[in-house]
DNA sequence: TTGATTGCAAAGTGTTTGCAACTAG
DNA sequence: CTAGTTGCAAACACTTTGCAATCAA
């Protein structure tokens, strides 16, 4: 059970810390190269993986076969509305959809309901802009 | 816009109106061909694109980067609550996540808000078996 | 006839892994 | 010293694509 504290680990650790965002393998490694620390691609999705599994770490798949990451954070739960045009994110803190979920999992005799919800749209800034 | 009917595309068409269960390309490949029609994967993976852009076809996106398709059924919007375990999917009528949606959207002043909710939980008849 | 469709095999993506060198404790 | 970690390159799984032959209308 040792687990040597190594420059690359802590650096992934830091990366993962700085934003709530979901971020693939590959765009943490660029992320860290950019910021001058040496890891190579293997060792980032190493950690990835070891980290998702521990359960450290939410993931989500999207089409095209990447896997995104990133820090589980608040205990409460949180959702999260993205801007199809700009990217930007803003966390939506609200129960009632897992007062449903819940809800729907009784109904239909389900145990140990997990979901995952995802929103998306054009922010303020972005609704007169052309998707492209 | 002729659009011929090929042996492939009705057969496909006919594995896709079997279930509701949501399948790999693979998945329908092998179907085909043990139903002895002859159909090649790369036709499978072209048709199962066409009618998922087309909106025919729901999609899901699982780890190791496989997508699964299923027919879209029901046109009121309604979302899926999979069994971990045996795969068992059950629809889930409901437009109160709708509704929530819509009230995220306008509070934070997004416009054409999507969503996509996922859910999962261990049905009825798989909660006392081990998850292995 | 003619444009859409098909199969094959090669190419592409994102991810995983074997292995020898290396390093934190 | 030694188990865990690293980088590299090869291997993988799933999917996409170029191209010539084929087929439906």
């Amino acid at each position: 059970m040792t687990m040597p504290r190594t420059p690359q680990r802590i650096a992934l650790a830091q990366a993962l810390e700085q934003t709530p965002q979901f971020r693939s393998a590959q765009q943490l490694h660029a992320h860290l190269l950019q910021e001058g620390h040496e890891v190579s691609l293997a060792t980032v999705y190493r950690h990835l993986n070891a980290l998702a599994e521990a359960g450290a770490l939410e993931t989500r798949n999207l089409s095209g076969g990447e896997t995104r990451y990133r820090q589980c954070r608040s205990s409460g739960t949180h959702h999260h509305l993205v801007c199809r045009d700009c990217g930007e994110t803003t966390d939506v803190a609200d129960t009632s959809v897992e007062q449903w979920v819940q809800r729907v999992g009784d109904r239909h005799h389900f145990t140990d309901i997990r979901y995952a919800l995802e929103l998306s749209g054009l922010c303020a800034g972005c609704q007169h802009a052309p998707t492209g």
